[in-house]
DNA sequence: CGAGGTCTTGAAGACGATCAACAAACGTGG
DNA sequence: CCACGTTTGTTGATCGTCTTCAAGACCTCG
């Protein structure tokens, strides 16, 4: 498969989930993509300030969204895996006001901002379903708010889990119930504002439960009820409802 | 001045700070909204698992986003204020995965998602712009999520009120350093993942600083340049610059 | 003037941070 | 394929921020 077939057929899994893509939408997605580069792990894809003239689909491969205080304190505010866009919204907002690090090495495609400005104008429906993308980071954006809130750190944990679990199955990438998550502890701790003591602390908690294992980068849930109890997950917020949009 | 108008000013003017918006756009604002209603202090504007058929505009008061834990925690994952759109997203994700309360009284208009659909189909630039407006929430959140995460709750809160301050000042509601804002010491704890004890320990720190003022609702700005450093704020996530979108 | 809500304060305790050290795993080059 | 260096994970001890609980003061509004 070109690398431009395998970035189309990432983004429209990812559609097909939320509504109907039609022929013709298939092949402008098709077409959409180009400067297809492997990113190293650790690297920025996008950085703060940048006024990008194109848009970033993560094709392979775990990325995130950060934002790094004066004490060198670091905040993850999102997490991308293969079929998401990392900056759909620098389309409209021009300018960054965040970085987009690699976790793992990544393989990435880019959409011309043009192009999507031309797609905005002759594509009403397309057009909806990019912006259902954006929309559906805002709500994933607002559970992580709840969780990092109101939720014990544990719960934290197990809700993130959850989270990964289904939308990573959502575009075929767990086997049974495991899916591969390469991230140190620290980065974890970036992404729940824990520190990296505490995030090993909880892990063994989930562990010494019997809720999941974790070993050499593959995560393992072993009670789906237990820990989404633990949670309070209710995956409505994920939207992966097919219906007209 | 007409309910309509009202609500089409208050809209038109947060626009207006992005991007220009034609006479033609402007005309269909004017006759977008209906359904003018006013909402007691307390009350759901929108209920979570609500279907809606339309989207709702505050033009008046203020609301907020939220989400309830089985322990009755409550977290608040926005805050709107006159010119805001509560439920935008709405459109798109059709099932609310989320309440909004209002948090004063609150005169509300809605558009039906028909005409947005119709928007959509025929106006690309005004459906960008609307797309925009929800781009902002999702950088909002963003920045909340730094706050919660790497903030102590001091930084966070000096952060919360530059933020208030600007997203008021941009739509006319600040005098001077200050501005009204009717929210509980509760609310502002569900608002910032804090107690309410702890709420109010913060604000006498800043008090005690000279930071700001705040009494029977209304934030005085002492000295912003001090608040802003304590906040680590940098306003460019709030992207109030007006360009071609 | 009374009543309910809101703010304030104190005391005690929990959750998570920090610091420091060591163990284990990984990957890189020889 | 082993050796070594670096990154990552694990543990213990101590500390600090924020929570909880409880009570009293204040305020607002009917």
């Amino acid at each position: 498969m070109t690398d431009s077939a395998t970035a189309a057929a990432a983004l429209t899994a990812k559609l097909e989930v939320r509504d109907a893509v039609s022929p013709e939408e298939k092949a402008i997605i098709g077409r959409m993509f180009s400067d297809f580069r492997t990113i190293a792990a650790g690297d920025d894809i996008v950085r703060d300030g940048d006024r990008p003239t194109h848009s970033t689909l993560v094709v392979d491969g775990f990325s995130a969204r950060y934002k790094v205080l004066q004490s060198g304190d670091r905040q993850l505010t999102a997490i991308h895996l293969p079929g998401d866009f990392v900056d759909l919204h620098s389309f409209l907002l021009k300018e960054m006001d965040h970085g987009v690090v690699a976790l793992s090495t990544c393989r990435i495609a880019t959409v011309q901002h043009t192009t999507l400005q031309h797609i905005t104008q002759t594509q009403p429906h397309l057009t909806r379903m990019f912006w259902l993308l954006t929309l559906i980071d805002g709500a994933i954006h607002r559970e992580w708010l709840v969780s990092m809130g109101r939720r014990p750190a544990i719960g934290q944990m197990a809700h993130l889990i959850c989270e990964l679990y289904l939308r990573l199955q959502s575009v075929g990438l767990t086997q049974d119930m495991s899916f591969n998550f390469p991230v140190t502890q620290v980065e974890l701790g970036d992404l729940m504002g824990l520190s990296s003591v505490h995030v090993n602390r909880t892990l063994q908690e989930l562990r010494a439960s019997d809720l999941l294992s974790w070993r050499s980068q593959t995560v393992t849930i072993l009670d789906w009820q237990r820990l989404e109890d633990l949670a309070e997950f209710d995956k409505r917020y994920l939207h992966l409802v097919k219906e007209p949009r």
